[in-house]
Parts: C-alpha cells; structure tokens; sequence
DNA sequence: TATCAAATGATAATATCTCTCATTTGATAA
DNA sequence: TTATCAAATGAGAGATATTATCATTTGATA
C-alpha cells in the first residue's frame, strides 16, 4: 500500500531518491502510529541492515525541513514523526504515551474563520493545531 | 510580586515547601518567557549557590505533576516550563525558538462548546490546547 | 524536640540526538 | 551509456539533556 508515495515525496522536493529516504518515509507512512527515530531505525534495518542511526536522523531532519513528513512532540522528551500531511490534531493519551490523529474539518474550519475575523497582535498565524489531552477509553484502544 | 504564590503552591498539594522549590517556582513564576530546565538552574543558583542539577530536574517534575506548572515542548528537544495555570494557548514562532501565551477567553468558549456537542470515539476529554505556529512581526518582538 | 518519610546534593550513568569526514551514490548532461 | 560532482551515507566520536543512585540532610508531624 502507498508504495509510490515513498518516492514520490523527495521527488517533489527535488532531494535525491535514495534507498534510504525511500524506506524511512515508507514506514513513517505505513505506520500510523507516529514511531521514533528508535522504532523507525529498527523497522528499516529489517531491509537496509547497514543504515546507521546517523542518517536516519539526518533523513528524518531533510524530510521534516521539507514538510515531507512532520515532527511531533511528546510529553517525554522524545520526538515522533508523522507523516500525515493533511491538516490534522492529535489525542494525547495521559495514562500511556500514545499518540492518535484526530480529522475534523469542522473544526478546522471553525478555527480557520475565527482567526480569519480574530487577528493575534504582532504575530502573523501560518498553522495551528489542537493537542487535547485525555484518556483512551474501552473498545478497540 | 506573587512571593506568597511560590509558597502556596507546594502546600495545595501537600508537598513539602522547601527553600529550592519556593526558588524553582519563583523563577518560573515571575519568568514569563518559559525559561529551560537550564535557565531555572542558573537563576536558582543566583541565590542557592549548591542546588545540583539533578535537583532542579526532580523539582520540576514533581511540581508538573502535580499540576503547579506545566511542561511545554518545543521543536527542539528541550523541555520548557511555564508557570502559568489559567487555560491559554501558544504561540509558536517558526524563526525563533520563542514560546509565548495567548490568551482568548472567546476561544476557549467556542472550543468548550464545541466538543461539548461533539465527542471523540473512544476518548474522554480531558483538556485541550491550541499551538498556533508563525511569526512574530515588527514592535515590541 | 524526636522521629522519619521525603527531599537534596554529588556524581555517575543513560539516552537522544548531532557532528565530522572519508566514501559512495543519484541526478544531470555530454 | 558514461563522466562528473554535489549531495547523501556510514561509522564512530561527541555533545547535551535528562535520569538514577545513594548517603546525608531537612520539613512536617506528633
């Protein structure tokens, strides 16, 4: 699934297609769950068994410098990365350390006509995004 | 300014009020600027010359979480802290690494509102935040 | 003012992330 | 297809933020 949008990515960003950026976007992409450079360094050695750990971070870097893919902050002290490019929230969840995106296009558009009718003095708004924090409850989480 | 607050803090939680919390809770309280874990330190030390490092950390943690200050990530890997409890959002500055509060009582009804009517599947609301990214423009910034 | 759980200070250890640089490689054009 | 070269990679050292350990000290309570 989505195995074109891996090399499809850097293409747009004229960054060379390297094997390597091509497996890391592929399991940011396929794994929706917002991985670590630890998860993301592991999954890629499964195929690319030489990859250092350097370049992985020097790849998760070019990507995110890009807007290819976008880094995420947890309340630990380790990034995420994300590669969901559509406007979009999270969930955070106060008992583990999972992350899940959140879609609501009415919500986004209740914030986009707020702040189109609401200016912020001396800061011009490029993106916002909301962080609600709770709790997962039973079902599938 | 708020020297009884520093005090108060630690004794709503039934925590002990040692000289190097009343410090640590100072510093954040009267710094609006979300100083680091660093900047407490070299502060702190202004007037407790033996604080170790180790105890600002610990302090830090134990006032986040019990709630008397809050945690703040930035796009670097350093923790920021922010002594402010009222509900406000943040602004992100995508040039520097400044972090400011936004305050906007309007948005925080509308939001309330909101997610009154509309629940999340599987999640319980606890809390939410607006991270607006951009930049600060000419003036007083 | 005696007691003791909790907090502190000193220091070592860990973990995440960055840097350096020699080598390799993808993209471009001859 | 092949030559060229800027850009990317791999290996490993290094930097920095944070955590852990533990003996000593201290704030709160009785």
């Amino acid at each position: 699934m989505e195995r074109e949008e891996a090399r499809n990515r850097p293409v747009e960003k004229k960054l060379k297609v390297t094997p390597q950026r091509i497996a890391i976007l592929q399991v940011i992409i396929d794994n929706k769950s917002h991985p670590t450079a630890e998860g993301i360094f592991d999954s890629v050695r499964e195929t690319h068994p030489n990859i250092s750990f350097g370049t992985v971070y020097k790849v998760l870097d070019t990507l995110a410098d890009n807007g290819l893919i976008k880094k995420v902050q947890t309340e630990k002290d380790i990034m995420r990365y994300d590669g969901v490019r559509e406007s979009h929230h999270h969930l955070y969840c106060t008992d583990s350390d999972r992350i899940e995106d959140y879609f609501d296009k009415d919500l986004n558009e209740i914030l986009k006509s707020y702040f189109e009718k609401k200016s912020i003095s001396n800061f011009t708004i490029e993106d916002f995004k909301l962080y609600i924090t709770g709790k997962f409850t039973e079902g599938k989480h």
